[in-house]
RNA sequence: GGUGCGGUAGUUCAGCUGGUUAGAAUACCGGCCUGUCACGCCGGGGGUCGCGGGUUCGAGUCCCGUCCGCACCGCCA
């Protein structure tokens, strides 16, 4: 037996007893006559005591022991003397008996600490080794906690867990695919999945009208701190239901986390807004709803005072800052600057200031009388104290931008408190996007998602006009203003598939080609069904308050997405190229 | 593909308008220390200043190129 108890769970009412231990040597203390040895494993740490006075031979040996040595000891728990209250096993130490070391450890490159001295890089490449320090244990921990919520709960609502495959075919809509050379079939290429889409859909199909996955999905696209190549969706999806039970299924689910994972208890319905609003009052179809500083339109009242730059943009809209009236010139110039950078976009950037004794002061003054200001005021629902700034350009763009403005002084007056979470769904997204460089229309979702019911007539409509305007059954979960959850609505009658490939710009070849096996399937009895994916990874990143969902992940890669532990991706050898009938007309890379 | 910031001791960083032998903290090694828990005290070792080129009497510092890391834009149905 290699230890009796771990190094989280002795207490004072062990004392007394004869333990076995084993872990990590997170530090000695040597004071001479005695030695401190803290001893670390998963569940916590355990301070080790040895006397000299006791055992001259074994104070020896424990002044030997390096950081992260792995050691066995026994000895007996007693009370401390000076206790550590910083520490659940702060009142015992254990007084030893004998040290074995089971394998040295070289001096690690970093602090195996909270609070580590190293920096991502060294961090990164050490990953095994920073998983020893507690934030990133915690991280996992989460993860596994919110993992097994999610199987408990849809369990208990008779979904079932099928594993799809991940040597799939590629479909070339979309983020771009990782491929895999097939060594039996020269020149041909498996794709891994970017979702398990068509699967569960198929798993439909077949019968089993509740099916999730807890699964790896795989995009060839370039990272950020909340994007990975391969990260990990709940996909799940429900036969004979309507938007409504979905909603309602996975709002439970998310409700359950909350309660089991973080102990809050979400009381009523989460709040529901359309596309539409998202875009007219957060500028952003992922709103941010813990704080208001919702987006005005302004247009048809700021025109025609003779103010050029207003006169000629089709849409004109402000945000309203509580209390930021006394913003100094120089801080709404900066400001400025800011909206004009090419991230957020704008031309420029008007300001209202609302004065504590009611009167107003604005960078068009010389077009806006006090009170055409008042009536901006009023319609911005301004309060004496309120700095109004205003965008101008076209409707989304200039919706964009006041949305990116918006959350950006939410972050500067502390409004987006990570400890608060506000969900929401968002739904009637438009169906369709047209792309004015390929002169087609593309499936903002993708080209399973039915349009809504009431809409059906437009959708099969020959003009364009029409077209646009079509919705989406669909919705995304969207918590904090980020977008953690997608889905939709299917596609189950074979004359609206194939409305939408035509649509789509797909002649019944093309269709038949990359989606024939889902036709086929569809032609032998394909219930009503639909479902949503959630993205884990970020979902776990939310609940543990960190933008970054690289720590919620056991081995991620960095921002060239490569494995930088491992040193992958790397080049193969040339047997290995020729059995898959590649040639390298890449240069070749140094290792 | 693009923008910004960064790369100096094992690690995290400082290093001014170019100027003697490149510093600090921490980690590491040695010594002292019987109640520490970020122990303390004394001493010590440790540098391809990312790499290549250029300017200069002289480059960590200036210029050009390049590689790497992070954040963001494009991209991510």
């Amino acid at each position: 037996m290699y230890r009796s108890h771990t190094c989280g769970e002795l207490r004072l009412a062990d004392a007394g007893r004869e333990v076995t231990l084993a872990g990590w040597v997170q530090r000695t203390r040597k004071m001479g006559g005695m030695t401190f040895i803290d001893l670390r494993d998963r569940y916590g740490i355990t301070q080790l005591v040895v006397d000299e006075s006791a055992s001259p031979a074994l104070n020896e040996e424990a002044g030997k022991l390096g950081r992260e040595y792995v050691v066995q000891v026994k000895g007996q728990v007693a009370e401390r003397s000076s206790k550590n209250n910083r520490i659940p096993t702060g009142e015992i130490e254990v007084q030893l008996y004998s040290i074995q070391v089971l394998n040295a450890s070289v001096v690690p490159p970093f602090t195996i600490e909270d609070e580590s001295d190293g920096g991502e890089e060294i961090r990164a490449r050490f990953r095994y080794l920073d998983l020893r320090r507690n934030p990133l244990k915690k991280a996992l921990e989460l993860r596994h906690k919110m993992a097994h919520e999610v199987r408990n709960y849809l369990d208990a609502q008779h979904f079932m867990e099928i594993e799809t495959p991940y040597l799939i075919k590629s479909t070339p809509e979309g983020a771009r695919d990782f491929v895999v050379p097939s060594r039996m079939n020269p020149g041909q290429f498996y794709a891994l999945p970017q979702s398990p889409q068509t699967f569960k859909q198929l798993l439909m199909v077949a019968g089993y009208d509740r099916y999730f996955q807890i699964v790896r999905c795989f995009r060839d696209e370039d990272l950020r701190a909340d994007r990975q190549p391969e990260f990990t969706q709940i996909d799940c999806e429900m036969s004979f239901v309507e938007r409504e039970d979905i909603l309602n299924t996975f709002e439970g689910m998310c409700k359950a986390l909350f309660k089991n994972v973080l102990g809050r208890e979400l009381e009523g319905q989460f709040p529901r807004i359309s596309y539409a609003d998202a875009m007219n009052y957060y500028g952003s179809d992922k709103p941010d709803i813990r704080f208001g500083m919702k987006i005005g339109e302004l247009t048809d009242l700021v025109k025609g005072h003779g103010f050029g730059v207003f006169d000629d943009a089709p849409y004109i809209g402000g945000i309203c800052v509580s209390g930021a009236a006394e913003y100094t010139r120089k801080q709404v110039d900066e400001l400025t600057e800011w909206v004009k950078r090419p991230q957020v976009g704008a031309k420029g950037m008007v300001y209202v200031r609302c004065n504590a004794d009611g009167s107003f002061k604005s960078s068009v003054d010389k077009f806006y009388g006090p009170e055409q200001l008042a009536a901006i005021a009023t319609a911005m629902q301004a309060q004496p104290g309120d700095l109004i700034l205003i965008l101008c350009g076209a409707r989304k763009k200039t919706q964009e931008a006041l949305g990116t403005l918006r959350i950006e002084m939410g972050n500067r007056l502390g409004l987006r408190n990570p400890e608060e979470y506000a969900p929401l769904w968002v739904c009637d997204f438009p169906l369709l996007e047209w792309d004015d460089e390929t002169q087609r229309f593309y499936a903002m979702h993708h080209p399973f998602t039915a349009p809504k019911p009431e809409d059906m007539d437009k959708f099969f409509s020959d003009k364009k006009e029409d077209l646009e305007q079509v919705c989406a059954n669909a919705y995304d979960f969207v918590l904090n203003g980020t977008e953690v959850g997608g889905g939709s609505i299917r596609i189950h009658d074979a004359q609206v598939q194939k409305r939408m490939f035509e649509v789509l710009g797909f002649s019944e070849a093309d269709a038949e080609e990359r989606f024939g096996f889902i036709i086929n399937a569809f032609r032998y009895g394909a219930p009503p069904h639909g479902g949503i994916a959630f993205g884990f990874d970020r979902f776990c990143a939310l609940f543990g308050g960190q933008e970054t969902i690289r720590d919620y992940i056991a081995f991620p890669k960095n921002n060239q997405g490569r494995d930088v532990m491992l040193d992958a991706p790397a080049g193969i050898d040339q047997v290995q190229m020729d059995e898959l009938f590649l040639e390298s007309k890449a240069p070749v890379v140094e290792q």
